[in-house]
DNA sequence: TATAATTTAATTGTACTCAATCAAATTGAG
DNA sequence: CTCAATTTGATTGAGTACAATTAAATTATA
């Protein structure tokens, strides 16, 4: 029935469905961020740049949980793109500021019809999708 | 209140924390997966063999949700490190089937401890993480 | 106030991840 | 049987991820 090596069958494993998960939604937005020219970590990250306006590289990894090796190259891709543009903080010249541009601004019109579309294909009920939320912020809260 | 442009929040996305929770438990595993020898990948791999003993690369790919493209250089790592051994099928040249060595049925002994090790981890009540396994193989499911 | 410790990004190196393309083997239709 | 379509992995190229290191700027301490 059961063995001792139970906890290493992977449909035992919580970590890896999350894991696939998260791939599999993300191949879902390819079809739609390619219409707008932005990879998802792009995309999140402009995200982020729509709500804030400006703000530092260390406060922008701590949002997205992500360290400045990632997050250097992809904002010098948004800047290659004219979404952003980075500078060095004149308080504290070791800060670097990232600033949405206004070809960045018009680009979030584009982005609009996104999350529906995606919302489409997840197929949970709205309590399963609350619910789902709650659980991961709570797991995310535990550093 | 609110405006147009909710929709664009990263609050309110729920891929987001899908996938930088999956990040951050990877990242836990780093310390313990070290100790063996295999990254994430390799172990979720090590799996599936320690399961299957021998299985083609299109049937891994299904059960991993992930492609040749991915597969393909960390079979070779499991290969390196003796873990694995690779040869195509006689039936049907096309196939490559990985089969698993004594020394990956022995690595399985160093990774039991692992799993449990990470449940503590999450924090999660018995009935939270049931109820997320089951919502993410719904969501996997649903191709 | 020098200088040691800290903070912040950038860089480097390894390892994915995946779309697209390629090449070999097999299968199938005529 | 024969050649086109399909299947299966490998390869390639772009883009992450992240640990570890480096370098510059700032802050704290003796």
């Amino acid at each position: 029935m059961c063995d001792n090596y139970d906890a290493l069958k992977l449909k035992n494993q919580l970590c890896f469905p999350l894991y696939a998960c998260s791939r599999e939604i993300i191949r879902k937005y390819h079809p739609f961020l390619d219409e707008i020219d932005l990879t998802y970590t792009q995309y999140i990250t402009m995200m982020v740049m729509w709500e804030d306006k400006k703000i530092s590289i260390k406060d922008m990894g701590k949002k997205l949980f992500l360290d400045s090796g990632t997050l250097t190259p992809v904002l010098k891709s948004l800047e290659s793109k004219g979404f952003i543009s980075r500078y060095r903080s004149h308080e504290d010249e070791r800060v670097l500021i990232a600033e949405i541009t206004e070809k960045g601004e018009s680009l979030k019109e584009k982005a609009l019809h996104i999350p529906e579309k995606i919302g489409n294909c997840t197929r949970l009920t709205e309590e399963e999708a609350a619910f789902l939320y709650k659980i991961l912020y709570k797991m995310l809260g535990n550093e």
